[in-house]
DNA sequence: GACCAGGCACATC
DNA sequence: GATGTGCATGGT
């Protein structure tokens, strides 16, 4: 198995998944933020709760809301103290970065962007990368726990490598097309749900006997 | 009731 | 640098 091929064998089994879902660049931000470790079935009641808000109509609407009024709002989705301050913190990164405008922040370039996402107290590489690859359309490959897990499974990688590590070895077997790292992360997210926890449920999975 | 989820920061060694 | 821990709700 390679990571070409790996891609091939999902997208035969399950099609496309229309990722983000999400109406705006800004909601994906924040859901990034909110699904962190948590189920995104969790992380709908919260957008909703904060769609109904008005917070998330735009960054500045969402800036006049307190850290606790929007800790109330994403309960349902878990680490709800940690997870309000943590938009708080990337809120006031937009504010002084950008002034809450985030056309402004399309200007620079895919490593500006990155770094200075990973600056902000909250938001590390899986979080950075998601905004990148489905808030800004950035060709970035985002890794998570699921892939770390598929591809040791399936020998790809050795087990306990760093997550820029694996982003290179993806990023080097593939070109660099954002419609693709939107579909892979998305169909390795799909694939991990369904077969690919700690326990693995391998009988029926499409990878299966692949190799 | 146990296990798990689309991580991250921080303390400690 | 590696390893352990806290953060928390809701589905299976």
């Amino acid at each position: 198995m390679n990571v070409r091929r790996l891609y091939d064998v999902l997208f035969a089994a399950y099609g496309p998944q229309y990722w983000w879902p999400a109406d705006t660049p800004f909601e994906v931000m924040i859901g990034a933020i909110l699904t962190q470790n948590t189920a995104w079935t969790n992380v709908e009641k919260a957008i909703e709760n904060l769609k109904s808000s008005g917070a998330l109509k735009s960054p500045s609407a969402m800036s006049r809301f307190s850290t606790k009024k929007i800790a109330r709002l994403i309960k349902p989705a878990g680490y709800y103290n940690v997870k309000a301050k943590r938009i708080h913190n990337f809120l006031a990164f937009l504010d002084r970065s950008c002034g809450l405008k985030l056309e402004r922040l399309s200007q620079k370039t895919t490593a500006e962007l990155r770094k200075s996402l990973l600056d902000v107290n909250g938001i590390g590489p899986e979080t950075a990368d998601s905004m990148l690859l489905y808030a800004f359309g950035r060709p970035v490959f985002v890794v998570d726990a699921y892939a770390k897990r598929v591809f040791s499974r399936h020998g790809m990688i050795r087990t306990g490598v760093s997550y820029e590590a694996v982003q290179e070895i993806c990023m080097n077997s593939l070109p660099a097309d954002v419609r693709l790292y939107n579909e892979y992360h998305a169909l390795i997210v799909r694939l991990g749900k369904d077969f690919c926890r700690p326990t693995p449920k391998c009988e029926l999975c499409p990878l299966a006997g692949t190799k």
